[in-house]
DNA sequence: CCCGGCGATACCCGGCGGGTATTGATCCGG
DNA sequence: CCGGATCAATACCCGCCGGGTATCGCCGGG
């Protein structure tokens, strides 16, 4: 099976329409037809349900989907990683959410840098539920995520450490001297509903929350007074001052982890996890 | 990058040689090398040094036999998987060690079996340190591994269990008799070497044991009294009448995991999870 | 110094990927 | 009930590229 076919069947099974997706992939919808045909007469295997009027997905053509969406991502990683490796480039990139892990990432960066043999370090910062695609494909090497919000699925990681959350509310609302809140009260705040992440396709729950895509972002709609949040609690160390912290003991406890692709067994990648371990605070 | 090219490089990566290379692809030698320098073309990269004698990796190169290993393992896997999702074949294949797990396999196996929709499921028993590749490969869906000798890297997991270990020796040995013994004194009985398991590339470490690849043959020779082992204690279920064990208090405890590749969100799976969950004594 | 091994080059051929034009089936509006 | 619109499939052509054979150029060893 080669990345021509899988490319051309994706493309394919994700508008279900022969002549959109051709032109997604640049080329012309009949040469498009004979490629999929000719990839299902190799796999012996339907994986598209056409009428003349409607393209739908058999079962094993859901499973390719899925599986072909992997594959080319470790393609797509291959591919990238090479031409890092050779084009002297940042020799690692490290992702994480912008405005998030701002606590050990100086430490991390620093700790790592100071050793002897240690290549050029470039931070990504992204919006949330992103960095588990930019590790899969390549564009980064190394990855700050978050437990429970975060996905390790796929991945090696070590945990770093754990941190209670708090409660962010613009500095004069009356809720901001309350000693603690718990998880309900600060979802119930009148005025301050909680925000909207975004789901790892994209879309948006439901609700009447704001819909955000990262830290920034929501700092600022709170600061104007029309969202509260729950985030953990080193988000105070760089916190802006028009906006107030209360503890919620009852919100789940937040896990830092430092997650790499599972084969990247990279010298350069081990030493980092090793700076991130010694930046903790109490590790 | 297509899949030809990436087979072309790690064929001639793998053995240094284009001749051989071109010999195990089928293919000539010339097109072979046209093949690999276009794709240094394309890449912008030099991947192999070569001079009219040898052969040798670059970095780069060195990265993209790393990568390009694990995206043509993705891609089978996309293959496999979709020929079998639509070929009727079992539903599932679940890898463990021959002669391993048997405590908890047939529980989860017919308690999976009774729920309504359940699918047909293989059971493939495979040598130590092969159930990864298993199911990287798309060979298997689902694996039982045993932590700490086991890899989880790259793979979904949840915990089934923790027992001790016990030290195997033939039944008639003087030390068959005692109430317990420490891994020292297990590594060192006279005449009863701990055998050797192989690396994960396949080769063997140095060492007096005998080679073993899973646990008949091992139990075999002990049987024979040209080894001990000492192995997590439910082997103890299905032993052989002329083995006897001894416990090993300070040897680590081994954990029981399930395994699945990380993407895979396949219903059939979640659901023989849980029943291997079910299927633990004390869970 | 010549031979043997090995990768690169030169050259040819056939198949396949891509394009255009058209057909055929189906749904929809009048 | 018919005609147009939509969309995948088919027919047919072309040029590129992947593969083969023959040969060269480089280099190390006897």
């Amino acid at each position: 099976m080669e990345t021509r076919e899988l490319r051309y069947f994706v493309a394919v099974a994700e508008d279900l329409h022969f002549g959109r997706a051709a032109q997604r992939l640049g080329i012309a919808q009949p040469p498009l037809s004979r490629a999929i045909r000719q990839l299902e007469r190799r796999l012996g295997v339907t994986l598209l349900e056409r009428t003349s009027r409607a393209v739908a997905l058999t079962e094993a053509g859901a499973v390719l989907l899925r599986e072909g969406r992997a594959a080319l991502d470790s393609v797509d990683a291959a591919d990238r990683r090479t031409r890092r490796a050779a084009s002297g480039g940042p020799g690692l990139v490290l992702v994480t959410k912008a405005g998030a892990a701002a606590d050990l990432l100086p430490g991390t960066l620093a700790g790592y840098a100071a050793q002897p043999g240690a290549v050029a370090v470039d931070v990504l910062l992204c919006g949330v539920g992103e960095q588990e695609r930019l590790l899969r494909t390549g564009r980064a090497d190394v990855a700050l995520l978050h437990l429970p919000f975060d996905s390790v699925a796929g991945f090696d990681y070590e945990e770093l450490g754990t941190q209670g959350q708090v409660a962010i509310v613009p500095a004069g609302h009356p809720s901001a001297t309350l000693e603690k809140l718990t998880m309900a009260e600060a979802a119930a705040l009148p005025g301050l509903p909680l925000p909207r992440w975004p789901n790892r396709d994209g879309s948006y729950p439901d609700g009447p929350g704001p819909q955000v895509r990262d830290t920034t972002q929501l700092l600022q709609l709170i600061a104007l007074g029309r969202a509260a949040a729950v985030l953990p609690e080193s988000c105070r160390l760089h916190l802006r001052a028009d906006l107030a912290t209360v503890p919620v003991p009852d919100a789940p406890p937040v896990t830092t982890v430092i997650a790499w692709p599972a084969h990247s067994r990279s010298l350069a990648v081990a030493r980092l996890v090793r700076a991130a371990q010694a930046a903790m605070p109490r590790s």
